[in-house]
DNA sequence: TTCATAACGGGACTCCAGTTGCGTTAGGCG
DNA sequence: CGCCTAACGCAACTGGAGTCCCGTTATGAA
């Protein structure tokens, strides 16, 4: 798949093609939400989408292929960082951010169906961790600018930092199924700053 | 599924029955590791089970239904929790059977692909559930020990300390692909020992 | 050992996801 | 504006997952 000279829709990219795009992406999205991986196929896609069923194959060729193309949509979208100017409140802006788009009704169900895509594919994996990277590297200032303030001990890795506030919002959402409130999310924040101010991740 | 009385195997589950959900379970966690949730089905497990198709369908039904019942197979050999007599210890231990799990060439994946299942279906996702309440019950009690030495705050939480330990691993493992290793482990100690020093889970 | 029946297995059948071939529509260039 | 062809869509086809019927095996109790 994906010849070198001429993956469809690269060659005439606008109108009908972006139309078309548009809607099979949104339609893969609501079928995502739904039904979860598990329950989605391209010809279920194609017939929400209201589109002959062989351009989702030819386009896509498979479930984990548009969930690709759907993270390089998404990725795309990527809010900007906080800037309090004290290192708790812009990481307690991030973990509030994190579980807004977790515990949201169309977002959640759409991440986790991601998420569960990546484990089984390893294109749609790929996607995934570029798509974190790039997050994490967005908010990875936040910690850099304590580090010049003094807050936080010289050295500290900031992407570590990101990651070990994400990582119990995450783990509640996809593995051990604990709830995801407010209090969750402070307390995520104020133990990764904690942890940072101790020198773990430096 | 499941009738009030008689789901298959509980009325005679002994001698054929029993080699019969062996070879399944067996060949099920197979396919799963070198397949992922995405590409297998049950049609598939009964031959690589070399059982008749009809059993398999009969029996678990759907997919998920059967990695409900590896999760249940999987619960009872759980790990005793480390007893080192200190609580970085005794964290450093748990992190460390983490990452061996994690790691592994076999539980890796398989993990990977039954919190996938559990991300699409609500059966699995309760058992799932289930499991590492189990998991975290077992190891909560190294907190509580700390905290009757001193070590810790009174009032800690001690199921959130053991997540908060687990999540930066299964955060790496499953969300951002970051690298599992020794260092990653032993961070996810420190850091969730020095929080819950710090007052963070009381 | 015998018996009732729980559980398994073979094979035919259905249904639909995924493929293929070919005609139609409409971008983008001159 | 008109041509070339990329991209779409319809319809016919195929293969295999999941279902059903019914005969066979062998468990567990008497």
């Amino acid at each position: 798949m994906n010849q070198v000279t001429g993956a469809p829709g690269t060659s005439r990219p606008g109108g009908r093609t972006a139309r078309v795009r548009e809607a099979v992406l949104r339609a893969a999205g609501d079928a995502l939400v739904d039904k979860g991986i598990g329950g989605v196929d391209l010809a279920e896609v194609a017939r929400r989408a209201e589109v002959g069923k062989t351009t989702v194959y030819r386009r896509w060729g498979t479930v984990p292929g548009l969930v690709a193309d759907m993270l390089a949509e998404m990725a795309e979208s990527s809010l900007p960082r906080a800037r309090t100017g004290a290192l708790d409140t812009d990481l307690a802006a991030l973990a509030g951010l994190i579980l807004k788009t977790l515990a949201d009704a169309r977002q959640g169900p759409l991440f986790r169906a991601i998420i569960a895509a990546a484990a089984s594919d390893a294109q749609t994996a790929a996607a995934l961790h570029r798509f974190y990277r790039v997050r994490i590297e967005e908010w990875a200032p936040c910690v850099n600018e304590a580090v010049a303030r003094g807050d936080v001990p010289e050295g500290t890795d900031a992407a570590e930092v990101v990651r070990a506030l994400s990582a119990p919002l995450y783990y509640r959402f996809l593995v051990s199924g604990d709830p995801l409130d407010a209090g969750v999310a402070e307390r995520a924040a104020v133990a990764a700053s904690a942890a940072a101010r101790a020198g773990v991740y430096a």
